[in-house]
DNA sequence: TATGAATGAGTCTTCATTCAT
DNA sequence: CATGAATGAAGACTCATTCAT
């Protein structure tokens, strides 16, 4: 019994997922979810809040996880790899680890970023703007501390676009369905593009020296 | 009485899009905008055929002016600046205009960017974004005539996401609603950047020397 | 002045009238008329009383006509032809007349019998069918005067059903376009087909001899 | 509970069709329907589609017993019935059944030929009657490969005519709303009529010899 | 827990007509 | 006569949610 409640309650999640991909959570009316479903429009309401909780649920992986990458990238020991020096930048583990996520819930990241119109989150991707934007700020002052010579004199509206900016690549990553040696390539050109940016934005010849 | 009708006319349109700015296009009901005008509702009908034609009024100008500019911008000319050996990046004229453009019509960027979803705008982003894409597409083009030597072997993907992210810059400079030095201040942070990362992605010296 | 006046009128029916018959009276709104005339919308209204009326004015003549008609055919004259003998049926002037009519106000009737949907004559094609009926009525008591032994014991339905064919066929070689000589073409046949049906029907021999 | 829920269905499609008759299709309001039928106005939309589906299955019915007749009436062994030589017109069981059939969903044909404006269903009889042209023409080859001495030069347009013909006494039946026995004497007439024409019209003598 | 049924506030849009000037 | 402006009632339809059972 119990097992056949969470078994219906598996069902509306995963028609509701699907047609959300589909149409987008606004289009996605709690009738059809309920028709496709088996199940009846107002049993679901015994199942979930409102409709917003049931994107809740479906979403509610990729939040957990985002925030462990993002306590792990809040770390201090991240400023301590002077990644500026590296070649093969796909080799740096968390940008791997970033991709790789982000392949895995592709689907998911997709309906996130492009098909919430109409739920809470459909501003979440400012909200995203605004953690990695704090998190690169942090960031900078790590390596400020490390490295005093160089410049960081950078607004903070800058840091927000760069912030967008990556915002956005994750966003079109998912939509375009990419896969994990497209991402690479991407990623590649990116981050060549990125260090030459930082290197100059932040006038420091390509082999820094660390503080001693 | 003519006078009178542009008035009407105008008291709706300030109306709505005060409304469309406050609550965005889609909450904003007709009736709401006829109560807030002293308009009955249907009278609104005889100034705006409907919703979407309120809001296409509004936006009217930015459209013609936006033209006029990349009309401006495709211009070869401009592959001809070697805009990488500048040095005080904010004088160049192409970006100023820009940003004063942008200012100007603030809140009408913002409506436009960020308030328009259930209208015909809802899409308009990602339509500037290809624009945007296309003409940096062949600008490139144009510099690897006048420079053989660079490296022009980008993926579409990335110029879309470097066109992405002006086009992500220009929504949030106006909806952090910058003032002018601000903007100018940016820019530079965002140019230094921009000249680094595209001179380390297109392998080029600091100093392109011309083909002859 | 005056003459001025009646330009306008006439501009007005002439708009209202080529609207009509391509959009039907009901899809034509005032404000389009207006529009097209170059005169206001209440302007109309002191011309004519109501959208109604406007149509009225343009079908007056031929209802003018058609009563004409109906007055000459209703007269006795009419049941001593002795078409029943006739070979060339085109020759005779009853229905040339009636072809020629037709074919003058072919426009006007088609937006008679088809576009009128919404106005007071959405259902005319009763009343003439009524009045034809009547008319064909008492068009056989005089034919069973003049010839006592054909069997008129005929059902006033059916009469009716005649008439209705009748009123379908004007209706029909209106809205196709026909020109004269297919019209020509098609009474012969229907003609035919008639005298066909009204001998077996009547149970007359095909040359009626007349009471004395 | 299902029963109830049929109830309502039923109360409101007997509303529906009662308003339709009564006032038509088009000037029957939902609003009204669902005054009416003690149900709010949203409800009815828990049970049908929209206003045109609500008379689809109002007339649902009698299109499926229509299209069991046309295939009936389409096979080939009805041009091997040599009706012309038949006395007793009445006996024919095509008829008869026709007759029948009319006369069961009197109100529903009534509905359909003259209350339908404004609904998918408002050109029917156009559809009706071109059906029937087809079909006719059809069977007229027939004959002619049966009996090769008849004339079947007949113009389309006469054809069309009497398939409008036939389709207009139908509505006419309905609309007076004749009984059984009304309706078979007028066929008798009409059919004494029918096939008087037919005979001058196609210029075959009373009996016609079969092809051998 | 399940369900059938209901709901109310909401959406945009249309149009002939009128009124004051 | 002309006009600018206004109007009011009506139209079909949507949807998340709730209530009684």
């Amino acid at each position: 019994m119990q097992v056949k409640k969470e078994d219906i309650k598996k069902t509306i999640l995963d028609v509701a997922k699907k047609s959300f991909i589909e149409k987008g959570f606004r289009k996605t009316s709690m009738r059809d979810v309920a028709k496709e479903a088996n199940v009846t429009l107002s049993n679901i309401y015994n199942y979930f809040k409102n409709k917003d909780e049931i994107l809740e649920v479906i979403l509610h992986p990729i939040f957990v996880e985002m925030e462990q990458m993002f306590n792990r990238h809040n770390d201090p020991y991240y400023a301590t790899t002077n990644w500026f020096e590296v070649e093969d930048l796909s080799e740096i583990d968390d940008f791997r680890e970033h991709v790789k996520f982000v392949i895995r819930y592709q689907k998911e990241f997709d309906l996130l970023f492009h098909k919430c119109s109409g739920s809470k989150y459909e501003n979440i991707k400012e909200v995203f703007i605004d953690e990695y934007t704090e998190s690169s700020y942090n960031y900078l002052q790590l390596m400020k501390k490390k490295y005093p010579q160089i410049n960081t004199n950078i607004s903070k509206f800058f840091i927000h676009t760069v912030a967008a900016w990556w915002t956005q690549i994750l966003s079109e990553i998912v939509s375009h369905n990419l896969n994990e040696e497209e991402i690479a390539q991407f990623l590649k050109e990116h981050m060549t593009f990125g260090t030459g940016g930082w290197q100059r934005l932040m006038k420091i010849s390509p082999y820094l020296k660390e503080k001693k």
